[in-house]
DNA sequence: TTGAAAGCGCTAACAA
DNA sequence: TTGTTAGCGCTTTCAA
């Protein structure tokens, strides 16, 4: 380098400071941060000029200064295990939306199922967050404890935690299981095949239950059972083991569309089967790909938009102060009747936006 | 409620200071920060005592004060404009996975592909996050001016803005689009479709230009050309379009995969045709989906991984203050050869790793 | 309504 | 290696 590069004046500069803006405005710093702070008393002719003075020199509030003396970051910490199915980045969408409607942004984690989460977390916290949500994720009763002590409300999403009372919202599991299970009863089914997600995952645990009671309810024969993870590839194997047995199942409970989708795609490419024909698949989640024609997947709904509504509830509860004694909030579905499984002959009725869904008798 | 609370020891205690592990291990504040702070000189006497304290009192260091000295927050802005496509989950999740690994993590912005997101990204820089990343989403020049001026490095993400002169990182549009006509018209194409994804971005406008004029070069018909604005509903309406003309097209190239995914459903599922025999349809990402038995896309790849590893580089040199010269970073792709179009009788070689890719003459 | 002053929790010069 | 001191940029009493 033979030139040395000339200072020009705006080259990095730093950021304006409500000290400047004070000095440009002659006023006194306290006057800025008033005129930056929602319902404080200023009057309008100096509000004028600190606003002006403001916009001249570019000034923006640093919230990180702020968040020194309100003890509010306004970020909310949200882990979430994997962004790679169809369901949770709808879910971080709407949490984002949400949040950030009552001024709150996302600080995200992927935790990537691991189960050794706290060390990140434990990180997060460094981060001051408001709150945290946990997607399917968890949390050790240690550092749930923490963060209670620390005054940072946790909010389990998708996944409940029953030892450590944390607050949780989640769909109705049982129940969007059980009428899967009453549903391809319904439908004249009486081999079943049942696809599980994460074993120790509190969803689905409950799906399996949920599932199983109904059908042992009908007396039916307990189900052909594979793991499928969560995962596509998984569920991919899961559905290859079912359908390779001597006497395969007629129909297929998946605990997630994610491997839902998986087993439909298995059903048709690897053993030539039809869902909805040669093979019922039912799903859970109702995510967006579950209706494009060349699925359409029969699947009880979680309503994500309600979901995150009620976790964004809980969050300005939790920071309102105002304490919550029901502590899982359970946001119900609907079967939602598509091609991929056969149609029971009574019970489907249509909903006023045009979606077919399933009533029990 | 009848009965007051009482008031736990552990309840609403504010979370330990610096000070206070100080005044446990009988040592100054300055010694604390010391210990937590990478390479600083303690004897391993006092850095032992105070790591004691600190662990006693649950003591986590709080970022935002640190930032108020450091000027660094760790904290790195990602605007995405949805999360509801294949790719930007993806994106998202490599992004956070790889600024993880250097300590950074993201402050998540979702834009909905608002051209008017100047105010999104004003509050954004409140937050005085160390870099901002623009995941198709593009900033003024004013205020790509002033990220510049208060020192926030401003990284594109499959999205250029020639005007602005910002670094950016794209996939190599140009080609791949080229490499989609090259292909189809070695497969004996002569009727071309073209599906426009959002007619400002420069993502959609280089594909165009890229799969135009290769196929001027080979002396084609200019292309039918409808536009899906890179959304599902969009690109079914775009390919119903092409699909009903008196003479449609044989061949269609989508400016992705989303609005490829949608084709080959609309294809399929309205005109009973198979794509990879009666039509050739052709993307550009390679989301995961299209490995899918059931849509078996050939498509352009985007190395998001590379991509962001890429990106990341960026941050970090910005960061360092290693200014660097290139401002327009292309990741080659290849064009991975599935079924959902007619194959050329020459020109497909298979990778190492199994995948069939096409190379032109 | 306004400004002065104290302080949020931390780091970074500077002496010791 | 350590402690003291002076801030980082902001909010918030407290008098005026």
């Amino acid at each position: 380098m033979e030139s040395v590069a000339p200072r020009t004046s705006s080259a990095r500069s730093r950021p304006a400071t409500a000290e400047d803006v004070a000095r440009l405005a002659g006023v006194s710093r306290s006057a800025v941060s008033r005129t930056f702070t929602e319902g404080a008393s200023v009057s309008e002719a100096t509000r004028q000029r600190v606003v002006e003075a403001a916009r001249a020199l570019k000034y923006r509030p640093n919230l990180m200064a702020r968040s020194l003396m309100t003890n509010r970051s306004f970020m909310v910490g949200v882990a979430v295990s994997h962004l790679d199915n169809q369901f949770y980045p709808e879910v971080v969408e709407q949490l984002s939306d949400q949040l950030g409607a009552i001024g709150y942004r996302v600080l995200l984690f992927i935790t990537h199922g691991n189960t050794e989460l706290d060390p990140m977390l434990d990180e997060l916290l460094r981060y001051r967050v408001d709150a945290l949500i946990l997607a399917s994720s968890s949390l050790s009763s240690a550092l749930a404890e923490e963060c209670r002590q620390g005054g940072v409300p946790v909010i389990m999403f998708n996944n409940t935690d029953l030892a450590n009372r944390t607050p949780a919202v989640a769909g109705d599991n049982t129940h969007g299981a059980a009428m899967a299970a009453d549903f391809l009863w319904a439908a004249g089914h009486r081999r079943f095949g049942f696809i599980a997600g994460i074993e120790e995952s509190s969803t689905s645990r409950e799906r399996e239950a949920g599932f199983k009671d109904a059908l042992r309810r009908h007396g039916a024969d307990r189900p052909m059972r594979a793991c499928g993870h969560f995962t596509f590839d998984g569920a991919m194997a899961a559905t290859r083991q079912l359908l390779s047995a001597p006497t395969p199942p007629e129909a297929l409970f998946c605990t997630n569309d994610h491997m839902a989708l998986a087993a439909i795609e298995v059903a048709r490419s690897e053993f030539g089967l039809t869902p909805g024909r040669e093979l019922s698949i039912v799903g859970f989640d109702d995510v967006a790909i579950a209706a494009w024609p060349g699925f359409q997947l029969t699947t009880y709904s979680q309503p994500v938009a309600h979901m995150v509504a009620r976790t964004v509830g809980l969050v300005k509860d939790a920071l309102a102060g105002t304490k919550d004694g029901q502590c899982h909030h359970i946001i119900q579905g609907d079967l939602i009747v598509r091609a991929s499984a056969r149609r029971p002959a009574t019970g489907i009725v249509r909903t006023p936006e045009g979606q077919e869904i399933w009533r029990r008798a």
